[in-house]
RNA sequence: GCCGCUGUGGUGGAAUAGGCAGACACAAGGGACUUAAAAUCCCUCGGAGGUUAAACUCCGUACCGGUUCAAGUCCGGUCAGCGGCACCA
């Protein structure tokens, strides 16, 4: 009787049989002997959404890797879990009344359902969240081995408020001057007390050993710009005080060759001693301007293109290499946090410095001479220039080079204690507590006798209070700090009352290290935050790690940092997180935006009546764009619909074949359809086949080059290719009648089953009546002998134009096939009267006779 | 502005190491089967010319130029798009 096609019946069957017999579990005593392999997807923050078709390319990519793993032999670590903690948790919640800790539950549940739908491998015993107290009792002790270190310290400065979040924002979620969260640019910056963590002191580290993983140069490259590493000088000038007295002010330059040329001096408005430099007649100017720059958000104070402004302070600095005195002024484009905020400018080759002379009329050195300068009709510099050329006016220095005389002026200042060469980076110190409910509460106590207390180790985890009020506040206060019972308590140290911290860790925190906890999650009797027992070591670095590139630096940069530190713990043995990365890209799909009615129309509710497509409110014609899918776009493709009409294993290779994995690929409705038919082509196939004893030499051709393919595109991470090499294998044996064998199908099953699962396990076990799993056997190698021709299609060129094609043998030599090719009918003629000037002959592929 | 990436049919995309551009699909058109539709199967499918039909000829991988017997691929320049950084001294 033959078999009927109905993946709705097999598929769930398996999903289930899978789970039962612990397949996937890397402590199933069937894996013990195997070597060990992590492979891991980054977890999701459990939305009310669910996920999207465009999430679920992500998730069978890993899975596809990891079956492919298993395939070749390894016991596979392909773990999931929840990054619980956070503002997208908390603002859902929020926006649904309902307390966080039943609102992430039901959204747990509800992505957890998808992720199995998907048929993945994880192994779901090591299941973790980041909000589970068992959980955040290490990210708390690892917080504290931070302060221990003195990498964990509290400073009050000004900071990104973000007033639509009331959240603090650590530097890497402002991006652009906008809110990483909510995208808005109400951001201000705001006086306050906050916990940061020195990831400064790793920046040299971060920056130096991006060079030894295996990550796209993107991602790496993203990083570098985020440290952001500048190599100058540091150089004291002496300011002349109000009060007569002398202050040293140090400033940073790249271009510190240039001093010679600087005219003048900035300061940050915020610049701390600001007070006793200023005259008492530029007092009431200078305090106005501090005012309104301390007024204006982020986005306005760091557009590029805006005029310069700013004020003279009346005082006045010694310039250390020639003792010149020149003008301090202050402007909002010197930045407090980045160097020392205080500027030497040098107007002749730096394009800020010579807008802001310019507009002020300061005195412009020219220092050095290129043909490349640009001078206006009265002989004055146009422009700043930057490049390289000729030291002039500068004593010393002048007839060096911009390489030379940064060394010598560098020496120079050094002999006289007047500077030295030094490293600054853009990467600041990470903020690190929110003024939110939803997080790891931070485990200190302050106390009026001993200062800050870490709560002792045997008393974590310090939980998070269940209360009714989480909502955040204005005015900067943790919702933590009205609960008076939490907040009081007893100082480890001393036994006086005492309070606790109120603040929170941020979103990232339980990210920065849940890839450590995985291998002993199920572990639970071990006492330790991560894996250092023998056996649980060998997992850890993780192999390759799959995500999006929307956590190039945030989230990918922290879990470095934490690892780092880590490492000089003692805690683990490596120092690096992620040995291999991939970032698949996004999908995207057309969305349609109303300009009328200023919103996004749901694609389901676009009005396509005649050619284009209408507003279904006021009926204009709506802009089309590609986006990548979201939710308020309003271009999702819901994968429980697909899975409904076709079946979990057609959206798989579907999602595969839309496009190369690393890139942006768009959706098509339709596409699915392809990889429908061809899983019925092959169930039909491996089904009605009728089988002999052995299989043909014919048939077996088809089945070794896929097998070599597919080997080949897995591993270059070539999925979309992978596909078509199915397609292309159906479409040579459907014109191939017999020399099938049974071996033959079961070999065809392993090879397509990383890709269809569920088909490939219900043919394997259920027609076959195999005992065993098909994710128990050996991937099979390809056979070189079968997939041999014995001759070759040669294409034949005059001048490089084709003319002719011939089947040659495949071993046929230069010279022969030349010989051959010259005697083809059609090439014959061609070269009568002609003369040759060249003969090229490439085996196996081609002839070209060039000829006069 | 700086840095990085990408430009291939109507569409998504193929093309080891410079060697037959457009694999594999989607859409479209035509045909078969069918009372009809769906499903399935077969054919056509970059452009221009050419022929009853073929053969055949020319053009064609964003644009301009170069290297080479041979360029989607290498080099130089231009344009466009995407991403990152951006008053970082």
């Amino acid at each position: 009787m033959q078999k009927v096609f109905n993946p709705d019946e097999y598929e769930k069957k398996w999903r289930e049989i899978w789970e039962e017999e612990q397949l996937y579990n890397t402590d199933n005593p069937i894996h013990s002997e195997k070597e060990k392999y992590y492979c891991l997807d980054m977890f999701p923050y459990p939305s009310g959404k669910g996920l999207h078709v465009g999430h679920w390319s992500g998730y069978v990519l890993s899975d596809v890797w990891s079956r492919y793993k298993m395939l070749h032999g390894y016991n596979v670590l392909h773990p999931m879990g929840w990054d619980n903690f956070g503002l997208p948790a908390e603002t859902d919640a929020i926006n649904r009344g309902i307390h966080p800790t039943i609102s992430t539950k039901a959204n747990i549940e509800n992505i957890r359902r998808q992720l199995k739908e998907i048929g993945t491998v994880y192994d779901w015993s090591k299941e973790l969240n980041t909000s589970s107290p068992e959980y955040y009792k290490w990210t708390q002790w690892i917080f504290l081995k931070m302060f221990k270190r003195g990498l964990a310290y509290q400073k009050e400065q000004p900071v990104n408020w973000c007033n639509h979040c009331k959240v603090v924002l650590a530097n890497e979620e402002v991006e652009g001057g906008k809110c990483e969260r909510c995208g808005g640019t109400d951001i201000e910056k705001r006086m306050l007390k906050q916990w940061m963590l020195k990831i400064t002191e790793y920046a040299e580290r971060l920056l130096n050993d991006l060079d030894k993983l295996d990550w796209s140069e993107k991602v790496k490259e993203m990083q570098r710009n985020w440290i952001g590493k500048s190599i100058g000088a540091k150089v004291k000038f002496t300011a002349i005080q109000n009060d007569g007295n002398k202050q040293e002010i140090e400033v940073f330059t790249t271009r510190p060759d240039t001093l010679f040329g600087a005219t003048f001096m900035v300061l940050a408005p915020e610049y701390p001693l600001l007070d006793k430099l200023v005259t008492p007649e530029k007092s009431d100017e200078v305090k106005l301007y501090v005012k309104k720059s301390g007024l204006m958000s982020n986005v306005d104070r760091q557009k590029t293109d805006k005029e310069k402004t700013g004020v003279f302070t009346g005082a006045y600095a010694i310039n250390p290499v020639n003792g010149k005195k020149v003008p301090i002024w202050i402007s909002d484009y010197v930045l407090m946090d980045y160097g020392t905020g205080a500027i030497m400018a040098v107007p002749a080759h730096d394009e800020r410095d010579f807008a802001f002379a310019k507009k002020f009329n300061i005195d412009i050195i020219e220092v050095i001479k290129s043909e490349n300068s640009i001078y206006d009709n009265d002989g004055n510099l146009a422009q700043a220039y930057t490049g390289d050329g000729v030291f002039v006016n500068s004593e010393y220095l002048n007839g060096l080079s911009v390489e030379d005389a940064k060394k010598k002026v560098i020496e120079n200042l050094k002999e006289q204690n007047k500077g030295e060469g030094t490293v600054n980076y853009k990467l600041r110190d990470w903020i690190f507590a929110r003024q939110r409910y939803w997080g790891e509460p931070i485990p200190v106590i302050h106390c009026k006798h001993c200062g800050i207390v870490p709560v002792p180790e045997e008393q974590l985890p310090v939980t998070l209070p269940m209360v009714e009020s989480y909502k955040p506040t204005d005015d900067g206060k943790s919702p933590l700090s009205a609960i008076s019972d939490w907040v009081k308590t007893k100082c480890p140290v001393c036994g006086q009352p005492a309070e606790r911290e109120t603040d929170t860790m941020p979103q990232w925190a339980g990210s920065s290290w849940y890839f450590l906890r995985y291998p002993s999650v199920s572990h639970k009797g071990s006492d330790k935050a991560f894996a250092l027992e023998n056996d649980l070591k060998e997992w850890l670095p993780v192999d390759m790690y799959v995500g999006g590139i929307e956590h190039a630096v945030l989230h990918l940069l922290y879990s470095r940092f934490w690892t780092k530190v880590l490492y000089d713990e003692g805690l683990i043995d490596f120092d690096e997180p992620f040995q291999r990365l991939f970032n698949q890209g996004m999908i995207c799909r057309t969305a349609y935006r109303c300009h009328q009615c200023n919103k996004w129309v749901p694609t389901a509710e676009v009005d396509f009546h005649g050619e284009e497509p209408h507003c279904p409110t006021c009926s204009q014609v709506l802009d089309t764009s590609m986006e990548k899918m979201s939710k308020s776009k309003g271009n999702v493709v819901n994968p429980d619909d697909l899975v409904n009409e076709y079946c979990t294993d057609a959206l798989r290779m579907y999602e595969l074949f839309a496009g190369d994995a690393t890139a942006d690929s768009e959706w098509n409705d339709d596409g699915i359809k392809a990889c429908w038919n061809l899983l019925k082509k092959a169930w039909n196939f491996v089904t009605t086949t009728k089988l002999e004893e052995k299989a043909s030499a014919e048939a077996l051709k088809p089945l070794h080059i896929l097998i070599k393919n597919i080997d080949n595109r897995i591993n270059l991470f070539k999925f979309n290719t992978a596909i078509s090499a199915i397609m292309e294998f159906m479409n040579t044996v459907s014109q191939i009648k017999s020399g099938f064998s049974k071996e033959y199908m079961e070999t065809f099953l392993v090879t397509i089953s990383p890709f269809a699962p569920h088909f490939a396990e219900e043919l394997w076990r259920d027609f076959l009546s195999h005992e065993k799993s098909i994710f128990l056997e050996r991937f099979p190698a390809f056979d070189k002998k079968l997939i041999a021709e014995d001759s070759a299609e040669i294409a034949v060129q005059i001048n490089g134009k084709i003319k002719a094609r011939f089947m040659a043998d495949i071993n046929a030599d230069k010279n022969t096939l030349i010989k051959l090719a010259k005697e083809l009918a059609q090439i014959k003629p061609l070269l009568e009267g002609k003369t040759i000037v060249k003969e090229i002959a490439v085996p196996k592929k081609l002839v070209n006779i060039v000829v006069k």
